[in-house]
DNA sequence: TCTGGGGTCCTAGGACCC
DNA sequence: TCTGGGGTCCTAGGACCC
């Protein structure tokens, strides 16, 4: 059966949000993302973009270029609010939808037609149906598959429809640049233009043995089958998540055990409510630190003792694992993230004598988050 | 200009086992 | 004695995506 893919991406999700939800905001220029001093844009509004403010830009140049555009901080859990509304109502629409992040998603929409008319009239109905709910707006793409929906969506943004022709998608895509390729960055660009491949009609005409030499075979074939518009990767719903981490760069610079364990505790503090959100107990924990003067990234992961979502146990896990790494350097980063994840399921129950085990701390944690739903998270417990 | 934070996937080397 | 080969798992780093 013919696929019909469509690929459905918010227009500036952040700064969209942020503008809705403040009425102030709307006509300016609009720049979400952190501090001035190491942040940098997450998403900046269209008003913020003729000055030639994008995301990534470090924010300080972004200020540089745009002095009137109002920050605001990002707010995730109202963003991921409101994906939950949007992903809601994609879902009234095909059961088979990929989200890709809080914006974007797939959705299947093959053997459709029936119920929702030509291709473009399914785009239609779903844009109208997303600014109806959240008064936002999105772009919608249209191919026969994941890669050609995705190419599509960002062809004409903001508010725009584009639908790459079923019959000769190839021809289509061929005078686009190859960074458009899914999985080609920096590197991949900079390998392959160093033997005179730009344009995605050329990857497809050159050597499957030439792109393996500078891609490697796994690349290398990806990439091949992208640029003759081949991609028979499935819409896949619900897909599990792999890993659960929190990680900061430091206003100012650290070094030495003590500093970035007290930072790495409330990592792992963050890492383990979020699991206990999402009802997942970890059994591996990594950590990673990134080195001011060489801007190095270093990681070390190891199994946890058991399977668990509570501060303690994680805390005590990342301090382990900071002794193998060099703590003497200037840090600029530290983060944690809890891997190897299954679903909680099941009771817990306190121990009789005491909170001793990490089971108990999952309990005590969990009555902790329990109130702290309650009432705000303005209490203090005291320390440990 | 001095480079976020949330992730996923791939690779290469070493340990370990038979 | 002068040393196989394959499979699997784990780890660390790195590219990439939004």
């Amino acid at each position: 059966m013919k696929r019909i893919i469509l690929h459905m991406d918010m227009d500036a999700f952040y700064a969209s949000v942020e503008q809705r939800d403040d009425p102030s905001l709307r006509g300016k220029p609009v720049i979400v993302g952190g501090s001035e001093h190491r942040g940098v844009v997450a998403t900046a509004s269209y008003e913020a973009r003729p000055f030639g403010v994008h995301s990534a830009l470090p924010m300080a140049r972004a200020l540089r270029l745009c002095p009137d555009a109002v920050v605001v901080r990002p707010r995730m859990e109202r963003y991921v609010e409101v994906s939950r509304q949007i992903m809601e109502e994609l879902g009234n629409f095909s059961p088979l939808i990929e989200p890709l992040s809080l914006d974007e998603a797939f959705i299947d929409m093959s053997g459709s037609e029936k119920l929702f008319g030509e291709p473009d009239a399914m785009a239609h109905k779903i844009m109208k149906a997303i600014r109806k709910r959240t008064k936002l707006s999105c772009s919608v793409g249209i191919g026969s598959n994941k890669f050609l929906a995705k190419v599509a969506s960002d062809i004409d943004k903001p508010g725009g429809m584009t639908w790459i022709p079923f019959d000769d998608p190839k021809a289509f895509i061929a005078p686009m640049p190859i960074r458009k390729l899914w999985g080609v960055g920096p590197r991949a660009t900079e390998k392959l233009e160093q033997v005179g491949l730009s344009r995605i009609g050329e990857v497809a005409a050159a050597d499957r043995a030439l792109l393996d030499s500078q891609l490697g075979t796994s690349l290398g074939g990806h990439v091949h089958r992208l640029s003759h518009a081949l991609d028979d990767r499935p819409v896949i719903p619900g897909r599990k998540r792999k890993s659960v981490g929190s990680e900061t760069t430091l206003e100012h610079d650290v070094r030495g055990l003590e500093s970035t364990m007290r930072i790495m505790r409330k990592q792992c503090e963050r890492v383990a409510t979020s699991l206990r959100q999402k009802k997942l107990l970890a059994a591996g924990l990594r950590v990673k630190l990134r080195y001011s003067e060489t801007f190095r990234v270093a990681t070390r992961q190891a199994a946890l003792p058991a399977p668990c979502d509570d501060s303690r146990s994680m805390i005590g896990a990342a301090h382990k694992l900071l002794d193998r790494l060099d703590l003497d350097e200037p840090i600029r980063l530290i983060g944690a993230a809890a891997y190897d994840l299954s679903p909680r399921d099941g009771q817990r129950q306190l121990g009789l004598f005491g909170p001793t085990t990490a089971e108990d701390h999952s309990e005590i944690e969990h009555t902790i988050d329990a109130i702290r739903g309650r009432f705000g998270d303005k209490i203090d417990y005291g320390s440990d």
